[in-house]
RNA sequence: GCCCAGGUGGUGGAAUUGGUAUACACGCAUGACUUAAAAUUAUGUCCCGAAAGGGAUGCGGGUUCGACUCCCGCCCUGGGCACCA
């Protein structure tokens, strides 16, 4: 037998090369074709190596980038390095190799890796974070913000990981804990660098709707911002000109006001502490809660404490009544204005709060009016009714109370969000330098364009230090400089910022990566931004997909990208699960390495395993045995060609032209998996033939192309073409052939199917009927009872109601 | 607690607007080929039943000629948020 065996290895070996010989898959820089820009998320090159997670997210993108081309488009599908972070520092610590040097060596591993998966990247765009040449723009970027007042360094409480040894901004701190590293975090008070993304809030949210995002995506990022539409509302102080402002979404709940809530950091308990008559007392517990990790005091089912502040009144400014004053944990300082007005009958905290401490409690908001009595309440009331116990409100529905009651008292419209700002500083050693040189006379000072960057020292010592300095702060020769400003001896800042820098603006440059005076050309930007699709995991949802829009945001203000919104369509992938439906994880050992499954299956095996797996946004586990599948279906296709005839057939078919159909739609729902089960169906209708025309043989490679790159370019080249199956246009079709001819028509007895009719489209209920009555089943059937009613959709179902 | 996604064979899953539930694939069983095995290949494979027929898409109700699909209530799993006024 002289039939040659599908030898992957061989064939993707030879083909890998070629391709990256004719720089197949660049982008043009100039064109007058529409472009495309599709962007999956750079890896962070770890050590461990490419996960088959990636490949999944990966692959996806690659099928859209490879139809795309083969629909006339410019595609631009780049791959980069997101490389600075905690990993590479951490192991350096422990082996003291330089995190450049291993960086060097994971980035080649990481590049081999997705060379071997035949992912048709433009490599020529590669880029990496930690190159000088990319973070002088990063630090350019930062300064920006600086300039425009939108990066400050302020003294706040910021979340530290004491195993990490850094602050941490408050996206990466899980359930109070960090999230790398699972330890709880604790709040100290640091100076920080802080990025103003508050400021962006609103924008941040509002943009959400236009964009083709997930709708979950949006939900999430929503959820994250937290915006919510109330009132300030003034409570005056009793024998004093101060007044206590406080922020609700409830004004119509006024009249229940029965106490008001400072928090205990609240500026003014300490200034108002000459009339606080327990003043010991409050103090000894704002020091206490002060003193409480995150987790303690958010824990669950954790009791309310509180303590009065004797001595301090203030009135309702709706009915002058004299309320009690307190403080309690449960109140936020950074969200509304730090206090609030306590309405125990209309929500769940207050309730709680004033059953422990005894406080009354009057109910405002009665859902059964105007039956004047209203329940006894176990628990809050928050719904909607009208308004009882309100003066001249009375017998207002809530909601028209909630605008009156606030033009009463002169509330001012405020909305308030739960974002806060992005503590950007990071007191580690990998990671770019912050631009900012420290100057006694001057203060802080921008480094000027000519010197960035500014150059991450090489040092010796990596270890962060248990006081929260940076390990830069040791080089000292680094450190000491010269104020740019005076000229004066001045001092470098030390913190570095945080690995979110670079991934937030890494696929602008993308789109002109040797540029050497700015961050992109604006004429290339206009023709390559917004990304059209972007693909990434659902984790970083409120974390780089939120700070790159940000960033987006503020450089379009700036005058320096042509759009307000950096991705135009963003999708998620499932997780690929270890088998057990556990996460993978070098610890519990149950990691899969793509290299041994593309040197044992091949990458075009791997390829159409994690797009065949299960549907694409999706969780799966992976399973071996299941992979085999995969590969038999390829070695089918392989063995196929040799019943392919030389000749082309004119005939459309039916199979064929909806197989066209359903894969070229079912790519762009990123519904992978039935695209390929639909491919398998037409390869097992191909088999069963004796011999397959060459045209049909040839579609069908076309659609398959993208999914597996290499075999179907082998068998191409095999059929004698000479140039590339990725240069050939994406199959069409005739869509008067979609439209069957035959259809099948369900036969329906009191809506039980008892059997099928074969007959020609559009035929009329008249002539299905009595094709219907005359099958069999269907006629003992009428024997025993008669028609009723007839249900007939046209070339669907025809179904006979009997009694 | 709130928000989002999901629950279908032994397994991964399919069913695009309410119209043959279980496509495609894995596994398993039996046969062919083989000295044998692997590979390949043919047939079968939701459950009960000899058949006719009946039952089944997490559970309980409802709407409908007809429900995996829509509505109401509940249970479970995964993810997100979590004292946000």
């Amino acid at each position: 037998m002289n039939t040659p065996h599908y030898d992957h290895k061989a064939i993707e070996e030879k083909w890998q090369e070629r391709w990256q010989e004719q720089n197949l898959y660049a982008a043009a820089q100039d064109s007058a074709k529409k472009k495309f820009y599709c962007l999956i998320e750079f890896p962070y090159p770890s050590g461990e190596g490419l996960h088959v997670g990636h490949v999944r997210s990966y692959t996806a993108l690659d099928i859209i980038a490879r139809k795309r081309r083969a629909e006339g488009y410019n595609v631009l599908y780049p791959i980069g390095w997101d490389a600075f972070g905690l990993p590479a520092e951490n192991y350096a610590i422990k082996t003291n190799i330089h995190p450049a040097i291993t960086t060097k060596q994971n980035t080649d591993n990481y590049r081999r890796q997705l060379q071997a998966l035949g992912f048709s990247f433009n490599w020529s765009r590669e880029i990496n974070t930690t190159d000088p040449k990319y973070y002088k723009w990063t630090q350019w970027i930062f300064l920006q913000l600086f300039k425009k007042g939108l990066a400050y360094k302020a003294k706040i409480a910021v979340n530290w990981c004491s195993s990490c040894k850094t602050v941490l901004a408050n996206e990466e701190v899980i359930n109070g804990a960090c999230e790398r590293c699972g330890t709880p975090t604790e709040k100290r008070e640091k100076e920080q660098w802080m990025l103003a993304i508050t400021k962006y809030a609103d924008r941040l949210y509002d943009d959400l709707e236009n964009l083709d995002f997930a709708e979950k995506i949006k939900v999430q990022q929503r959820n994250w911002i937290g915006k919510s539409n109330g009132v300030l509302i003034d409570f005056p102080l009793e024998n004093s000109k101060e007044k206590i402002t406080v922020f609700t979404t409830r004004a119509d709940t006024l009249f229940g006001v029965t106490y008001l809530v400072l928090a205990p950091e609240h500026p003014f308990v300490s200034a108002l502490h000459e009339k606080i008559t327990n003043w010991n007392t409050v103090a000894a517990y704002c020091k206490q809660t002060s003193k409480q990790k995150e987790t303690e005091r958010v824990a669950e089912g954790k009791e309310k404490t509180g303590i009065q502040l004797v001595g301090l009144f203030a009135r309702n400014p709706a009915n002058n009544e004299k309320i009690p004053v307190w403080i309690a944990d449960y109140v936020l300082l950074n969200y509304g204005t730090g206090a609030i007005m306590a309405v125990p009958a209309h929500d769940q905290r207050d309730f709680e709060f004033a059953k422990k401490f005894n406080l009354p409690c009057t109910i405002v908001v009665c859902p059964h009016y105007p039956e004047k009595t209203c329940p006894i309440l176990d628990t809050a009331y928050t719904g909607d009714g009208h308004v009882v116990a309100s003066g001249q409100f009375n017998g207002q529905p809530n909601i028209n109370a909630a605008k009156n009651i606030s033009a009463f008292v002169h509330a001012r419209k405020h909305t308030t969000y739960k974002l806060r700002d992005w503590v950007f500083s990071r007191q580690r050693y990998w990671g770019e330098p912050i631009p900012i040189i420290i100057c006694v006379a001057c203060g802080f000072v921008p480094v000027p364009l000519k010197d960035l960057p500014v150059i991450l020292p090489m040092i010796e010592n990596f270890k962060p230090t248990e006081d929260g300095e940076s390990p830069l702060a040791a080089a000292t020769d680094w450190v000491h400089t010269i104020c740019p400003a005076c000229g004066k001896p001045a001092m470098r800042e030390t913190d570095t910022m945080p690995n979110w820098a670079g991934s937030s603006w890494y696929y602008l440059r993308y789109i002109d990566p040797q540029n050497d005076t700015e961050f992109a050309n604006k004429e290339v930007l206009a023709y390559w931004t917004p990304v059209d699709w972007y693909n990434g995991g659902m984790e970083h949802t409120t974390l780089h997909l939120l700070y790159s829009r940000f960033w987006h945001k503020f450089l379009f203000d700036e005058g320096h990208v042509p759009s307000p919104e950096p991705y135009k369509k963003r999708t998620s992938h499932g997780l690929v699960l270890a088998e057990g439906g556990e996460k993978m994880s070098k610890s519990k050992g149950n990691v899969i390495n793509p290299d041994d499954m593309v040197l044992r299956f091949g990458a075009d095996t791997v390829r159409i395993y994690e797009m065949f797996m299960g549907p694409f946004e999706q969780a799966t586990v992976w399973s071996i045995d299941n992979m085999i599948g995969s590969r038999r279906f390829l070695e089918r296709v392989f063995r196929m060609h040799k019943h392919v005839s030389k000749e082309n057939k004119e005939e459309t078919d039916q199979i064929l032209t909806n197989t066209i159909k359903k894969v070229g739609e079912d790519i762009e729902r990123m519904y992978f998996n039935t695209a390929i089960s639909s491919l398998m169906i037409l390869a097992n209708y191909l088999e069963k033939k004796t011999t397959i025309s060459r045209n049909f043989f040839e579609t069908f490679l076309l659609l398959l192309a993208p999914f597996a790159p290499h075999i179907t370019e082998e068998l191409w080249s095999m059929l004698g073409h000479t140039s590339s199956i990725h240069r050939e246009p994406w199959p069409t079709f005739d869509p008067s052939v979609a439209v069957p001819k035959v259809v099948t028509i369900i036969v329906q007895i009191n809506g039980k199917a008892r059997g099928t009719l074969s007959m020609p489209a559009e035929t009329d209920e008249a002539h299905v009927r009595e094709a219907a009555e005359k099958i069999p089943l269907v006629a003992r059937h009428l024997l025993k009872q008669t028609i009723q009613k007839v249900i007939f959709v046209k070339n669907r179902v025809i179904n006979l109601v009997i009694s």
